[in-house]
DNA sequence: ATCGTAGGCGCC
DNA sequence: AAAGGGCGCCTACGAT
């Protein structure tokens, strides 16, 4: 501390960091010493300078987050190397050897792999230092990465200001963007964002166990006690479909193509057997109705079932990865079904005793997006109305339902249908708003990246095996053309989301509150019971801080619903 | 046998 | 109302 303070290392200033428990950690401040400082909490140790010093703290990847949510530590401002790595170039789950060499314009195609690693990992090495962990030539050592970095405190205080200087040519290269500023902000906020996956991770979400039992034997019967319990079960859910059929081949009713003949015997004849498509043959013969609820109840055997609830579900909590940003416009994922649960799982996500969920979900976020990313006075002055739909449909002289088909067609790239004369009202009306999406898709059709208000490059991809063949060429040209259209929005609330959830994350703590789900546009927020109330306004004000540091434009309005509940499934859908 | 892909469905 | 963007996870199947 006395360290820190004799460099004048104050808030918010960088403070780069690696730890390892139960070794001790480095620490590096720019253009300065570094510090070796050896003890069995790191992560504690860590937590205290936060208190007293309040730096950003940096970091090469979620090995310091993981080792601080496992130790219930809690830090607020940081900058993660990969994180930023992803914002400026695109993509998903670079190793850092890559992510380092891109920064200094290295070639990555010599980079040894992990399974590599005995065989090539002193290539380019002649003459270097081991404790050097910068080769000769310009790459990261391998040997350092995959741990050697770890190896005594004074190397970690090396490892430290190495990310640094990763971080310095970073923020060079964000200088570039657009909008430098709203690039760096959005560097930092998804790095926080990391940290809360951190945080996601290790906690789980509270689940009460006795209630998915039930659910789950009320769909597929109790647990069978072995392989061939197993089959019987399976037999017997499937001759709940076949029951209806007439005599005939056997049908498999896992595999598509004989469930597309089955429907073909009872005169259904579809193009594939997806289940909105179903929907409307529902009257056409018994068996669809039959196979539809068969389809619930398999879904709940072979995803949710007894496996998952083992697999995942430890302590009452359901545990799953969480990453800060998916591969396309950033949004975060989760793995272990935290992201997909069934609305019929939903009653066995509860508040632990003593505790309540507070619930929130933004009210019509993507159209809103869109009003500030691409500042339409028109669309802004709509979002002043709850229901934005209802000024839009005005003003196309349209019913509701239409306008918000419409919308939503322009911002996926749905151009068919019935929306498609709506679509021309909506060009009309909203030009603004709709030139921005047509420059997206224009970017996308020209196989152009494209980029996020806040930065973030949406990389295009290049199909080689077009070779001629142009309808082959305008399909994948279209495509291309909704995937980009859709990224600056999607990911533009991904980013939007992100701010609000790590606000909650830092303000919510105070009071004992803990986010435990993000759902895209929801957060579900554990608190103990007494402190409902608060974290309801801690929730609601952290939307309107959200919106004033990340909106483009300062007159959109974002709303939405929160809630106090005890179970998920007591929020009104 | 092991892998990647496609069809399917869950959620947003 | 129409069927578009994303993810994870399941099964079956065809390639290696």
């Amino acid at each position: 501390m006395t360290w820190l303070r004799e460099h004048g290392v104050g808030p918010g200033d960088d403070l780069a960091v690696a730890a390892a428990a139960p070794t001790g950690l480095g620490l590096a401040i720019p253009a300065g010493p570094v510090m070796a400082l050896a003890c069995d909490d790191p992560a504690v140790l860590i937590g205290e300078i936060e208190v007293a010093i309040a730096p950003r703290w940096i970091w090469w990847d979620r090995t310091v987050p993981d080792l601080l949510a496992a130790h219930d530590v809690m830090v607020n401002r940081c900058w993660d190397v990969t994180t930023a790595h992803r914002l400026l170039d695109g993509g998903w789950r670079t190793p850092l050897a890559v992510a380092w060499a891109w920064l200094h314009d290295l070639p990555t195609d010599s980079l040894p792999t992990m399974g590599q690693l005995d065989l090539l990992a002193d290539r380019g090495d002649e003459g270097g230092d081991p404790e050097d962990p910068v080769r000769p030539d310009g790459h990261l050592r391998p040997e350092w990465i995959s741990g050697g970095w770890a190896a005594g405190t004074g190397r970690m205080a090396t490892w430290a200001a190495v990310s640094l200087r990763a971080v310095e040519r970073q923020r060079a290269l964000l200088d570039r963007r657009p909008d430098p500023a709203r690039a760096h902000s959005t560097a930092r906020s998804e790095s926080a964002a990391e940290l809360l996956c951190a945080e996601l991770s290790v906690a789980g979400l509270p689940i009460d166990t006795d209630e998915a039992l039930r659910i789950i034997g009320d769909a597929v019967g109790p647990r069978p006690a072995d392989e061939a319990q197993a089959e019987i079960d399976r037999r017997r859910r499937d001759a709940t479909v076949l029951g209806h059929l007439g005599p005939g081949p056997p049908v498999d009713l896992r595999n598509p193509s004989d469930v597309k003949a089955m429907l073909r015997r009872v005169a259904v004849d579809v193009p594939d057997t997806r289940a909105w498509r179903l929907e409307r043959h529902r009257g056409d013969h018994p068996v669809v109705e039959a196979l539809l609820h068969w389809r619930k109840a398999e879904r709940i055997a072979t995803t949710y079932g007894y496996r998952w609830l083992d697999e995942h579900v430890r302590d009452g909590r359901l545990r799953g990865e969480w990453s800060g940003s998916d591969g396309a416009a950033g949004r975060m994922t989760a793995s272990a079904g935290l992201h997909n649960l069934p609305a019929e799982m939903r009653p066995a996500v509860a508040a632990e005793p003593g505790h309540v969920f507070v619930r929130a979900d933004l009210g019509q976020i993507e159209p809103r997006v869109l009003a500030a990313v691409s500042g339409d006075e028109s669309l802004i002055a709509a979002t002043a109305s709850a229901d934005l739909y209802r000024p839009v449909a005005d003003r196309l002289r349209v019913e509701r339902d239409v306008a918000k088909v419409a919308v939503l067609g322009a911002m996926y790239g749905s151009t068919t249908g019935e929306s498609a004369h709506a679509l021309r009202g909506l060009e009309r009306n909203y030009p603004v708003a709709m030139g921005f999406l047509e420059r997206a898709a224009e970017a996308g059709r020209a196989g152009d990246d494209v980029y996020t208000v806040g930065g973030r490059r949406v990389r295009m991809w290049v199909d080689d095996s077009i070779d001629g063949d142009i309808d082959r060429a305008r399909r994948v040209a279209a495509s291309r053309g909704r995937y980009a259209r859709n990224a600056t929005i999607q990911g533009a609330a991904a980013e939007f989301f992100k701010v609000w959830a790590i606000l909650v994350r830092a303000r919510g703590a105070e009071h004992g509150a803990r986010v435990v789900l993000c759902l895209h546009d929801e957060l579900l927020v554990h608190a103990p019971a007494d402190a409902a109330e608060r974290v309801t306004g801690v929730v609601s004000d952290a939307l309107a801080e959200a919106a004033h540091r990340w909106s483009p434009h300062p007159d959109v309005r974002f709303v939405a619903d929160v809630s106090v509940i005890e179970r998920w499934s007591d929020a009104k859908g």
